[in-house]
RNA sequence: CGCGGGGUGGAGCAGUCUGGUAGCUCGUCGGGCUCAUAACCCGAAGGUCGCGGGUUCAAAUCCCGCCCCCGCCA
């Protein structure tokens, strides 16, 4: 089977064509419901989408980077009926949310998918047609608890306790009246079939879904055995029409997944399909890990397509110690958030504050604590203390740093660090090793206290050598916090911006020109206090 | 029941695969500095690494059993 899936390989010359050797890479985030305003929740996935996509670009890979919308689905076309309005003209409405909560957020991404668009259609139907035409779709009957007013089915444990008297095995939760069991076909997608083959690729592509941890929670899902899924409907209207069968449409997840492939072309470009695909990678909440690690892969294969390099997989963002709930009252709108820490100090604190794959919890005080620390008082701090003194000591021209500088080997490491930890999407790993070079950085200017000195070629050396780390850290932060560190850019005197520079070049110790003015201004970070 | 994750000084985490002085950030306490956003730097206190047993010269780390917390079961 996979003798033919490596066709889609990009053609291995084309990633040697350019000057330096470049990896390519297209990341994805999920597809949010548009049944929902955006949450933090979406807002931690894709800030950390965003920000490997930003560290790809820093060394020179070829990226692309998507988001978009889930707009298809029984939810959605309730709430658009509850609100007296076209589901289309619904997911029109809340789109624009989420679009607007990324301009805030000072999200990248290269575009934005709606599965209402006609490309994804095409894209779905041929994915349909394609693994109809390979055998694995098949004709079967669906049965179901059905509550005609919902017209939706229910599981037994989904419902409420049947009215008295009532012979039905529950009631419906939203109506609260008896549901029906129920009988119509449906096509099934044969995903017994590919136990074997999912656990093959598992085993030949062992970073395929990381971290490890949800790696093994795939991979025990699997080994119990898969079996075939419903992926149509003949009761629902809002969704894709099955091709060959047009009284059915499809299920809303099943044509979700594949607007992966669509935005890269499959169903209406293949040349463009084969370029990015399969050199994608897909960020996930672990809410839909079965999702996009089980049936996706199965499915891609049923269509003679390689699945994607990468799944990474986070935990659930907590608040109190509890799952953020979609309809719940402790949902947290971005907007406060950016509100009172800024859009860096948002999208800092979830980087840096959520390791990715674990559970995290959310609280206003940490958020507080990490900006203080890590931004106001390391960095922020560090930007105003140094320009302080080389206005004082230099007359306000940045000096060269000293290319034996003890601080040369901790920027290294640092780089290193960060490089290796973007790279295995960890975000928190990488931002840790940055700081830890900032915190070096304070170290030494107190070490060697330039603001006591006489103005001379030691004091030049030293913050010669602060504003060198500055310009690193800018360049290694920039996927982070990407607003201040153009700012830190421009202050210390440089041209361009640090999203422009080429890693790993640009980190090595030294290039801090010298003869460039540097200007204080006001504080990087304001602290927060109260 | 099954599957998966977790239990490490006051908080949050790393270390467990590849046994060998228990590390990081924050907080607390003491000191220094006064260039800086009451920021920065140095030092200290604080842990029987969930419990019990085993292997080993040596176990947070390997093996066996148990307890507790969380998630999943379409």
């Amino acid at each position: 089977m996979t003798d033919t899936l490596t066709e889609h390989r990009a053609n291995p010359e084309q990633r040697t064509s350019k000057v330096t050797p470049v990896g390519r890479i297209y990341l994805t985030t999920p597809i949010y419901y548009v049944n929902d305003a955006p949450h933090i929740g979406h807002a931690y996935t894709t800030v950390t989408a965003d920000a490997v996509a930003r560290w790809h670009r820093l060394v020179g890979d070829d990226t692309f980077f998507l988001t978009g919308t889930d707009e298809h689905g029984l939810k959605v076309q309730r709430a658009a009926e509850a609100n007296g309005v076209s589901p289309r003209e619904w997911a029109d409405q809340v789109v624009e949310r989420f679009k607007e909560a990324w301009s805030l957020l000072n999200i990248s991404n290269d575009d934005f998918i709606r599965t209402t668009e006609p490309r994804h259609h095409r894209a779905v139907q041929q994915l349909l047609q394609d693994v109809y035409d390979n055998g694995y779709i098949r004709l079967g009957t669906y049965e179901g608890l059905y509550c005609v007013a919902c017209e939706a089915y229910y599981t037994q444990d989904e419902l409420l306790p049947p009215s008295p008297g009532s012979d039905a095995p529950g009631n419906c939760p939203i109506h609260d009246r008896p549901v029906e069991l129920f009988k119509e076909d449906n096509y099934f997608f044969e995903l017994s079939r590919f136990t074997q083959p999912l656990l093959d690729w598992y085993e030949q592509h062992p970073d395929f879904v990381r971290p490890e941890s949800k790696r093994n929670e795939a991979l025990g899902f699997i080994r119990q055995g898969l079996e075939d899924f419903s992926i149509s409907r003949t009761s629902i209207s809002w969704g894709v029409p099955i091709p060959w069968d047009p009284a059915h449409v499809t299920y809303v997840w099943y044509d979700a997944l594949i607007n992966y492939a669509t935005a890269v072309g499959y169903g209406s470009d293949p040349e463009r399909f084969a370029e990015w695909w399969p050199s994608s990678h897909h960020l996930i909440g672990k809410d839909i890990l079965r999702f996009h690690c089980v049936y996706w892969p199965a499915m891609l294969l049923a269509a003679g397509i390689d699945p994607p390099d990468h799944i990474s997989v986070h935990g659930f963002l907590l608040v109190g110690g509890e799952k953020m709930s979609k309809t719940a009252l402790n949902q947290i709108a971005p907007d406060d958030l950016v509100a009172d820490f800024g859009v860096d100090g948002f999208r800092y604190h979830f980087l840096r504050d959520t390791p990715f794959g674990p559970d995290g919890d959310f609280s206003y005080e940490r958020m507080v604590d990490r900006y203080n620390g890590d931004l106001a008082n390391n960095l922020g701090n560090l930007l105003s203390r140094v320009a302080t003194v080389v206005g004082s000591k230099c007359g306000g021209i940045g000096p060269a740093p000293d290319p034996d500088s003890p601080l040369a080997a901790i920027a290294a490491s640092a780089y290193s660090d960060a490089a290796e930890a973007w790279g295995n999407v960890q975000p928190s790993i990488a931002l840790e090793s940055t700081w830890r070079l900032v915190r070096e950085t304070n170290a030494h200017l107190e070490a060697n206290e330039p603001w006591k000195a006489e103005p001379g070629p030691d004091v030049d050396s030293v913050l010669g050598d602060a504003l060198e780390v500055l310009r690193i850290v800018a360049i290694l932060a920039t996927p982070a916090i990407p607003g201040a560190t153009t700012e830190i850019w421009r202050r210390i005197g440089l041209q361009g911006s640090p999203e422009d520079q080429r890693l790993p070049d640009a980190a090595t110790w030294g290039q801090y020109p010298g003869g460039v003015p540097v200007e204080k201004g006001e504080p990087l970070f304001p602290r927060i206090t109260g």
